[in-house]
DNA sequence: TAATAAAGTTAGACTTCTCTAATAAATGGT
DNA sequence: ACCATTTATTAGAGAAGTCTAACTTTATTA
């Protein structure tokens, strides 16, 4: 069994990799930060974790989740997702409103529960937030990523890389005030000169089809797609970051 | 904001003391054993429930709620309850599972979600077991007593005392196994020499008038009756028990 | 490639809740 | 009213999760 702060770090641990599609290992200041701890405090539950055979972790390395790790935390992002869903259809609560006591209805244990509340809830496919719910095999559709050039007009999405690293080009990414996990909505399209307008954070500005095609984002409005399903089972061997 | 821990000492001095009407105070053993803990551990928290201001509490003494020990208890409650009804009605979950699941849910923090469920649920009175459901203000129908020769055929009731304290008459409970919070089921009387059929732990069997006028009960399915509320305002005064 | 910065780790300490073992106070029966 | 039993308390310790401060390893960059 599992305490709330375990499932936590490996829900964190998750979202910090797999989930977003970024990439595959996580950092220990960058789990800390995530988790509103400090690197001190990560590094002993990267160890415990490790103990329990939960993560992969090396000293001075970055880390993953197991497989059974993995499967842990798909289990509690599934339960956080169909929370929300309850909340939001259900009990009327607003969009902004359903995250935080889903937090905390996350970890209540049993699955009797979780699978009931989703045969209530009609088996939804997506939370209210347009994220993929993870079925009862632990299975989930893994969000395709593109660029900013190729997504459509009033879809929103998020920026999960940028494909130039150039200096010229991060500081341009930095002085637009956008980054890693940043929400931009697509408002429109210049058909004169394919000027794609976006807004940030409640600003609208236009950005060029060059700088769109270096910003790799993930659409949270494209989720009817195809189903690229990607089971949860044995993860990829544990690869040292280290060299 | 208080820990699941202390919710559940809240907790269970409410159901010692006030909830079944036994009583006004309870020992630091009794509330250990209710808890599962050590005597030790209840006395810890017992001194910090009292520098919190939720329990009198004496060295020595027999503890009780505050007022406002007994605001958060009774939330507490209605918080259970209503999960309790929410599984059962909603989910399908049966009467005997509801609990263990409630145990965990009660414990979430959102007076939102309370209320919203509430109304979701259609301001129920009455949780699975029969329980009454304190309404959003704190108020919740206290249980009439009253003895088991006057209740019900077909009722269900919990023992709350007994009238007589020989020890012929306790001895003889003991035989019958019965005993405080003890469940009993009406079942039947005899017309011809007035003997009272119970149920009890599933097993049945007769009680004379003489034995059922001394075991005091509460009525599980008396609630309908007079609504005699009781509102959460300020507690007694606090009383030492030990002198 | 050597200095500096960034990232990660360790040691030691604190809090909360729990325990065991020893001690103290209150209660009850004769 | 005394002594045994029950009930309650204290002291000391341990696990979990957190912190600060000092230290080590890895990465960056001039």
């Amino acid at each position: 069994m599992l305490s709330f702060t375990e499932e936590n770090y490996l829900k964190a641990l998750l979202q910090l990799t797999l989930e977003t599609g970024q990439k595959e290992h996580a950092g220990t200041n960058e789990l800390a930060v995530h988790l509103g701890v400090k690197p001190a405090t990560a590094n002993d539950m990267l160890k415990k974790l490790k103990e329990k055979m939960l993560v992969h972790y090396q000293r001075y390395g970055k880390s993953s989740l197991t497989g059974e790790g993995k499967k842990k935390a798909i289990d509690i992002v599934r339960k956080h997702r169909l929370w929300e869903t309850f909340l939001f259809k259900k009990l009327g609560f607003s969009w902004d409103e359903v995250h935080e006591v889903a937090e905390q209805l996350e970890h209540i244990q049993s699955a009797k529960l979780v699978d009931k509340l989703d045969e209530f809830l009609n088996f939804p496919a997506f939370d209210p937030h347009g994220d993929v719910i993870p079925n009862a095999k632990g299975e989930m559709n893994i969000p395709d990523k593109k660029t900013l050039l190729e997504e459509e007009v009033g879809h929103t999405c998020t920026i999960v890389g940028v494909k130039d690293n150039s200096a010229t080009f991060l500081q341009y990414v930095d002085k637009l005030q956008l980054g890693i996990n940043q929400t931009i909505k697509v408002t429109g399209r210049q058909l004169y000169d394919n000027l794609i307008e976006i807004e940030v954070n409640g600003k609208s500005f236009s950005v060029s089809p060059r700088f769109a095609e270096n910003i790799v984002i993930v659409c949270k409005d494209c989720k009817t797609e195809k189903s690229n399903k990607k089971a949860v089972g044995k993860s990829p061997s544990p690869k040292r970051t280290n060299k």
